[in-house]
DNA sequence: TGGTAATAGTTGAAAATGTAACTAACAACC
DNA sequence: GGTTGTTAGTTACATTTTCAACTATTACCA
């Protein structure tokens, strides 16, 4: 198993950052999957509501960069542990508006705080101009 | 749908490396899918054949950060389409040895530059101090 | 007005992934 | 030598994701 060919893997932009961003991912992942069973789809729904206070399906979808049955999932999910509630818009029955309960209110400061930690250790790990230039 | 809490997930480090991921992966994903139907397990391992002449799956997992279940799948099809062979290891015949096939070979040449292509263009929009600090 | 197109969201089937249990081969120790 | 433990790799099953088709509602326009 010797290197053969001059063509760096980690050269390679989309592999390497499919790799920071899986390393990065999985020790917080241990946190909502451990404490709440939820998946990643279901965390960014989630933080999204918080941050956005109120939208729609489709507002997530673009925000969060993320495919509608994906979000029609995890919203369902969410809905059933009574983490938001859903209210079709007066004016165009097509939207859905939903916001987050007091329950997942309470559920995202949770995880909030754990990923505030969560960055904070990563942070530490690079160097300070490193974060800045990549976000 | 306005701001309401000052945490941003743009500053949060694992939502943002899979978003930058999931990016920079999109085009290059239509190459591989489109012209071979390869999912994204497969190409890696192509890559880490061609790059490293001759591995054993356990390499493989190794470098790659992949789960033995998925090289395993990965390795059965690209033999299948017969790109890469296996030989048993004569002294431990536990391990296989993987070593691609000329048509193997020809078809990693051909994503190999349009990976430099791919990676060319990303590069490009981005600066040169930032993605030198990335990697 | 009526007919076609567009939009928000859901559903079902197929594909891919993750987890855990499994087989086969070797190692180590008594 | 036989028992137990380890390792490489596969398989089976449950969970997730993807893709395409679908429903319901609104928009457009002749």
């Amino acid at each position: 198993m010797t290197q053969n060919d001059d063509f760096d893997l980690r050269q390679f932009l989309p592999y390497l950052l499919n790799q920071a961003a899986e390393i990065s991912s999985q020790s917080f992942q241990r946190i909502y999957k451990g404490r709440y069973g939820m998946l990643r789809t279901e965390w960014r729904v989630l933080f999204h509501l918080a941050i956005y206070e109120r939208m729609t399906a489709k507002d997530i979808c673009e925000k969060a960069m993320m495919h509608k049955t994906k979000v029609s999932r995890a919203v369902q999910r969410l809905e059933q542990r009574r983490y938001l509630v859903r209210k079709p818009d007066e004016k165009d029955r097509r939207h859905e508006w939903l916001t987050l309960t007091t329950q997942g209110r309470v559920v995202y400061e949770d995880l909030r705080a754990h990923a505030q930690q969560h960055d904070q250790i990563l942070t530490n790990k690079l160097s300070k101009e490193e974060i800045i230039v990549l976000r």
